[in-house]
DNA sequence: CGTAGTTCGGCTAACCGAACTACGGTGCATTAGT
């Protein structure tokens, strides 16, 4: 018999028409074509879909791909088809003749690969059919969306373990760009990953030059000098990331009198304008959008020259994923961010919401009251809850360990605390939540206000050690290079530590006089060496 | 948490500052009405 590596290299070649693979991906494919959960954080355009469809095209039984947006769904679907390939997507807009076609043409093996959203699989009647296919890898795409959305945005993306369980628990693929490690941690958690082959492609993009300028008040004019001057040089075409609506079109019409080809974008446009904007950016028509984080998503355009902040996103991690879309051809780009210290506010009411501990005690007694076995409906009727909120809550009290979530029932967990209590504990669990959110938007204030390697800080931040300065930030060519990274010593990078109040935690970095320290449960936090030091705030664990 | 826009108080003419209020990001699905 063939040796499953060997017959991934095979499947890529005769039906992707790949002639070599990477080895990150040759093992990714290969731990699933035998059945092992895979978690790959590999940099787009570096050959993602191929680790789950080789392994698909292997494996006896259809392959379910959870994706975020429709849009990108449709062209998933397309591109396979052009390989000859059968793909199907479901959707809100699939009729019911049309959903037939496609689950029979799964359970007959005739369809290979089915696109959805996760709301698609909150649906008990379409986790039925699918599993009546027997799928044998479940895929999710952009999966730290699950630790982004899923908490208070797209709840549905929080369960997704339980619908792998629900399809007879497939094997499981989680693919994302960008996951820093307390993100792959609950990645693996969510999704119920069972000792997976953890993939972690170096992230690096040193022809992304990094730069931070403090901004004025209004920094409006200095963008626009600033982004003119760039589209000028032939630097375009480029990305400008507002926090808010508003600024889009105020910014977009400054740069239009400036000579700029500009569109503002956001979630707030009529669809058509969207697209238009869209398709007309990809076509190379216009040299700039300026947008909210609505814009970014599946727009793989090789040859974004620059992508520049007028406002601090809310962590290292959105604000890598945003640069990120520079710079995919190669060549040199650049990522500019203006900082104002009063935009963290924004960010922190972002951030803020924990829900109120009337509404989680109501949800927590309906559930008690509905008794064992009640569904979602049963439950918005006794609560008037929303679906997606619903969702949230009963989340919550699932971690409290009040209820107990199937994809189809829902029950009180026996001798568990009175709803009261369990509301309670739920509510500090959202406010823990939000702490840990709230060290990372620190994380984005020191990472504006270092003066060290730019480049250092951000890679450290996801776990990666840069020994040496980049030459390719702001500081690095200001020659304030100054902190170079302690190799000895106590505390060194990845030593596990504890902490009195803090718990255990890992050393992100390591600086002269300070240290970062991921906790686990208490996020990102600095420490002045020569304190942790004189007062013994932190042991090292030898070992684990 | 910060900002932009509105109202209010003072005190009798046009306006100033203080105080108060509303608002702010991501997409799925679903539904009512052409």
């Amino acid at each position: 018999m063939e040796e499953t590596g060997a017959a991934c290299e095979r499947v890529a070649r005769q039906a992707l028409g790949l002639a070599g693979l990477r080895p990150g991906q040759l093992a990714a494919m290969t731990a699933l074509a035998r059945g092992r959960d895979v978690l790959a954080v590999m940099p787009t355009g570096s050959g993602k879909s191929a680790i789950y469809q080789v392994p698909a095209l292997l494996l006896r039984g259809p392959t379910v791909v959870v994706s975020p947006l429709i849009a990108l769904q449709r062209d998933q679907v397309e591109a396979l088809r052009e390989r000859d390939e059968e793909a199907a997507s479901l959707d809100a807009g699939t009729s019911a003749g049309e959903r037939r076609t496609t689950f029979e043409s799964l359970r007959a093996g005739e369809t290979e690969f089915l696109f959805c959203a996760p709301e698609q699989l909150a649906r008990p009647d379409v986790v039925r059919d699918l599993a009546a296919a027997e799928p044998s890898l479940l895929v999710v795409d952009e999966a730290h969306l699950i630790s982004s959305w899923g908490h208070d945005f797209r709840p549905d993306y929080l369960r997704l373990g339980a619908v792998a369980e629900a399809l007879g628990r497939p094997a499981i693929a989680a693919l994302t760009a960008t996951a820093a490690p307390p993100v792959r941690a609950e990645i693996v958690e969510r999704l119920g990953l069972r000792e997976p082959v953890e993939i972690v492609q170096g992230f690096d993009r040193p022809n992304i030059s990094l730069t931070v300028r403090r901004a004025l008040d209004d920094p409006a004019d200095e963008i626009v000098s600033t982004v003119a001057a760039a589209v000028a040089e032939r630097a375009a075409p480029g990305i400008v990331y507002t926090a808010v609506r508003r600024q889009t079109g105020r910014l977009s019409g400054l740069l239009g009198e400036a000579g700029v080809r500009a569109a503002a974008y956001h979630a707030g446009l009529r669809r058509s304008e969207r697209d238009d904007v869209h398709g007309r950016f990809m076509a190379g028509d216009l040299d700039v959008v300026v947008a909210t984080s609505a814009f970014g998503m599946g727009i793989d355009k090789p040859d974004v020259r620059f992508v520049v902040h007028a406002e601090v996103p809310g962590s290292p991690d959105s604000y890598y994923q945003e640069i990120g879309r520079a710079g995919r051809d190669g060549e040199a780009a650049w990522a500019v961010l203006f900082y104002r210290p009063e935009d963290l506010g924004l960010q922190r009411y972002f951030t803020g919401a924990v829900p109120d501990l009337e509404t989680l005690t109501a949800v927590a007694q309906a559930v008690a009251d509905a008794g064992p076995g009640s569904d979602r409906r049963a439950l918005r009727e006794r609560t008037g809850l929303s679906s997606r909120r619903l969702t949230m809550l009963l989340d919550l009290l699932e971690r409290a360990g009040a209820v107990r979530l199937g994809t189809r029932r829902i029950d009180p967990v026996p001798g568990s605390p009175a709803p009261h209590t369990a509301a309670e504990l739920a509510r500090e669990l959202a406010g823990r939540r939000r702490d840990v959110e709230r060290t990372r938007l620190e994380m984005m204030r020191r990472y504006a206000e270092t003066g060290d390697c730019r480049r250092r800080f951000l890679l450290g931040y996801f776990g990666e050690q840069l020994s040496d300065p980049c030459g390719n930030c702001d500081r690095c060519r200001a020659g304030a290079t100054g902190q170079q990274q302690e190799e000895s010593g106590p505390f060194p990078a990845h030593a596990r530590v504890e902490h009195r109040t803090w718990g255990s935690g890992e050393v992100i970095q390591r600086g002269e006089d300070r240290l970062t320290v991921l906790f686990d449960t208490a996020g990102y936090r600095e420490l002045q060496l020569d304190a942790v030091l004189e007062q013994h705030l932190l042991t090292e664990n030898p070992g684990s």
